[in-house]
DNA sequence: CGGAACATGTAATACGTTACATGATTAA
DNA sequence: TTAATCATGTAACGTATTACATGTTCCG
């Protein structure tokens, strides 16, 4: 899902400005999706454009108009159709992960740096996401929030009970030439 | 980390084709990181003119040079500099979860429609996952493939204990004018 | 006085994908 | 005979990012 279509759903909820939609991303969406202002307001001209959105602009004193956008019934039946398509499967990238496969490349002691370092992040990420939790109001905010809570956990605990498998390598009998295959 | 470094990386475990590098990509990255032809073709030219991969063309008859890429010693000391950076943050993206955030949108029937087939996905690519962890020769690889396998486990388990939260949603009492806010 | 929050936008750039182009060999 | 595997590449396109451009207001 792209970002445009990810602010047509945002503006379900309510009427907003590009600035508080950027606050809804990091607030609600943060775990799955993160957009910068970059591609919030072209999104949002390109939907009023198509008039999925309509745009009424406040004139403030000694700042740029507060443009304030709300769907538009075109818009909340594109958005409908949207999200009754099978949604694309998951993506994850984990730059983390890939380094370790190259761990036969880094000096143990590394290696154990990198994963203390990323069960501490995990911990951090996890949370401020648990506090996050109680201060969200609806159900889907909160089972969302509850995802996310859960996989910092169980990577977490991965990490901890399997360090050892890559942290002391068995040594290999007789190491065969190795291969890409 | 890009395509090109993963590539360099890649020909750490040995010379290889680009042809080999993709499924390398597959069977080895999968998890964490794909690549199409058309970004690691590119790629390794680019290693090429850097000088961080020399390359060995083999003639075939009526098919395309084989192309064999080594890393070179310069590849092998660049890649070590990158892999000894902290690495970025993990990145996820769901558009199912991202869906679900619009769950007031849906009908409840299709909500939970909705997250059978993302079980039925989660437990088929675990499944997949856990097969082809058995055949894994190093010990990264293992601990790669168990990482993925936990986390998957963990996606499911959390749906089935959690979906009825958002499948039979509490009534609300006083239903205040949403805001994005 | 400094930094966060408010407020919107464009330009240059990076990175990757799909579609296009071409074709032989081998296993089911 | 049909699909998979082998084998390499370019062109067009999409999508998002970082850097640039320009301020005011409010809080500590």
């Amino acid at each position: 899902m792209d970002i445009r279509t990810l602010c047509l759903g945002l503006l379900t909820f309510g009427e907003a400005t590009g600035y508080e939609i950027k606050k809804a991303f990091q607030d609600r969406m943060s775990m799955v999706y993160d957009a910068s202002f970059s591609s919030i307001y072209p999104s949002l001209n390109r939907l009023t454009k198509e008039g999925l959105v309509s745009c009424r602009a406040e004139s403030q004193s000694r700042r740029p108009d507060r443009k304030v956008y709300s769907i538009t019934p075109a818009g909340r039946e594109e958005f409908l159709k949207e999200i009754h398509n099978a949604p694309a499967a998951d993506k994850f990238r984990s730059d983390f992960l890939a380094t370790l496969m190259f761990s036969h490349l880094l000096q143990p002691g590394n290696v154990s740096r990198l994963i203390d370092n990323q069960i501490m992040d995990y911990r951090q990420k996890k949370d401020e996401l648990s506090q996050g939790c109680g201060m969200k109001q609806s159900q889907s905010e909160q089972f969302l929030c509850g995802f996310g809570v859960t996989m910092y956990q169980a990577a977490i605990e991965y990490l901890e009970q399997n360090r050892h498998l890559i942290e002391a390598p068995a040594p290999v009998r007789a190491p065969a030439k190795q291969s890409v295959k």
